[in-house]
DNA sequence: GATGAATGAGCTTTCATTCAT
DNA sequence: GATGAATGAAAGCTCATTCAT
């Protein structure tokens, strides 16, 4: 369980994953990227999916981490609120490949995965909830907005359209795209 | 190729497909659910594949339907696109496996599949952003909006939004989630 | 057992399995060929292998009475010899396809089929054996040939020849070949 | 692809597809003969399709070896055809199995092999084809003979008769059949 | 610990055969 | 008799996992 050796390992399967999703994924494939022999990972690694499970654990404790260090930063729900839509959308930009992973396999088929992960999904949806709430209880937040629902549609927003980007845009303008969606998720689209 | 013949398999795929994903969906398991023999697939579709792009066309095609209708029907911008989200919601509520097949696998890893898919996936998107861009031309949609990423977002949120719902929810109150996104997508979370 | 359904469906099934082979021959591609539909080749013949089976038999028959007609018309062993030899090449001329068939399915594997189908192969052969054979008594076919060997030897030169002509040739002159085949057999190769 | 793995392979796919016919054998009864499991067979062939095509050249390969090798040795064209002869049939005797596998999947069927294989059969027949025209040029062959179709029929009468043998024969004198062809093929059957 | 050849369960797909219409 | 949709056995091939070196 040397952490040196399942470094590369690990940066190999995300690439790998991400590329191909889990199932089309091989452990051949990804031993090559890794520059080592398939037996190595099974030394590292008890399966291709607690490999794929580490992969995500890991991912959304960087993202929960990421979001955390920012919202705390900041003092009011809005500037939280900002801070928390500009780290999200910085994560998926800095792990595009993460990003891809996490939509589709988890979010797309969360009962696939592990009570495990569904802990850690429902994890980072109640930081966003959380903040939601407090926002209502200050009066800064619409009181009319169901919690739950609107922390899932925020997570969605980021989400697909940052994937959008990535996959189809022509041009990536990280920051036009970082103002729109605060601009959007804050006030809406109504003028 | 019998249409008949062709609702109960595409009901069964749509189900195992929303249950297991692509890769993990077996044709056996298909055949089983819609009450036939494996063979009896591959006498309406010629390969998994192929079944599978014919769901996501047909889904499509039947979202895209929907809420041009439901578009349609209103006059003003800020109407057509509360029927718009309304019903692509609504749509999701009735087809809540198509909905799961299509974040996950299509969204999720959108290269993987055809152009003729893909084409599919940015005509939706366009409608979105469309409607977007003559409500700034009309002036009520604020001008600030980058209009693609917007539209993505829009999707996004009403998609997750309602997945969640489906995968976790412990009570599921359809009016409720519906007002709460019309509320968050047109004026945002700010009081 | 119409014989006037028989016949499109024997032509067909040649052309067919000429082409592909026994195993990569479809009844599906025959019964299309013949312009009728899949289940109407099994109210004829009670199995794919049966009718293979059917189309050997005949065709042996067809090359035996074609070339014991033109055998018995000669008087002389060695006119007789080239008879066959004439008569065998012509056969072969006009059944192109069955000619596939017989040296790739009977000859190259000969105990994969039937009991059946051997009996006519050696049948076959012996003719030409006992014509050798009659030679040899009468002083006019050298003495020191196994007559079995030189019977198979014998439709083995005529059978390939021609074939490679049908598969390979770049042009085919089916005279020149006849006159090669008679000079060769009869003379051998030397001056 | 270690040379001690593929040996075993390669004999026992030479017998199953001698027996069954290429497309009757199945890889896993190839495995089975050969004491490993299937999966083996393709760490080492890419697909059934291209182990039958590894048999067929590398026995073509010995086959023109062995050939040259003796024709080489002798001076005159005669003796030199009677070597081909020889060489020939001695080789069917040595790789019965193979014999059965080139008449009847290769001649039978030459198109439905690859073009890589049709260039080595007609480059045996070549051989035989240059050495008769070497030997009008001097005058030992007979000049009537058109080589291309000689050089065919020398190939199945040598072909065919031990063929006959392996499969039908009560009894298999190899030297009565080597001097009969020699015989035969040098002189013809006329006395 | 690292390797990669060997394994075999499990998948997609084909197609001879049946049988209700 | 003719039809062709339905069937499911059987085949080729992949790949996670193991284990001797």
């Amino acid at each position: 369980m040397n952490e040196t050796r399942r470094m590369p390992i690990f940066n190999a399967a995300m690439k790998v994953f991400a590329e191909k999703g889990f199932a089309r994924a091989t452990v051949n494939e990804i031993a090559k990227h890794a520059g080592i022999a398939k037996g190595t990972i099974y030394n590292n690694y008890k399966s291709k999916k607690k490999l794929f499970l580490a992969l995500l654990e890991e991912g959304i404790d960087r993202l929960e981490a990421a979001v955390s260090r920012e919202v705390a930063r900041k003092d009011t729900i809005l500037d939280k609120l900002e801070a928390l839509i500009s780290a999200q959308l910085s994560f998926f930009e800095e792990y595009r490949d993460y990003c891809k992973v996490l939509l589709s396999e988890v979010w797309g088929l969360g009962h696939r995965w592990e009570e495990q992960v569904q802990r850690l999904q429902l994890g980072y949806f109640q930081t966003i909830q959380e903040l939601l709430e407090k926002g209502q209880a200050e009066g800064v937040i619409c009181r009319d907005l169901e919690t739950e629902t609107t922390a899932a549609a925020i997570f969605g927003a980021v989400g697909v359209a940052a994937l959008n980007r990535f996959v189809f845009a022509r041009e990536y303008k990280y920051n036009r795209i970082l103002q729109t969606l605060k601009q959007f998720l804050l006030n809406g689209v109504a003028k």
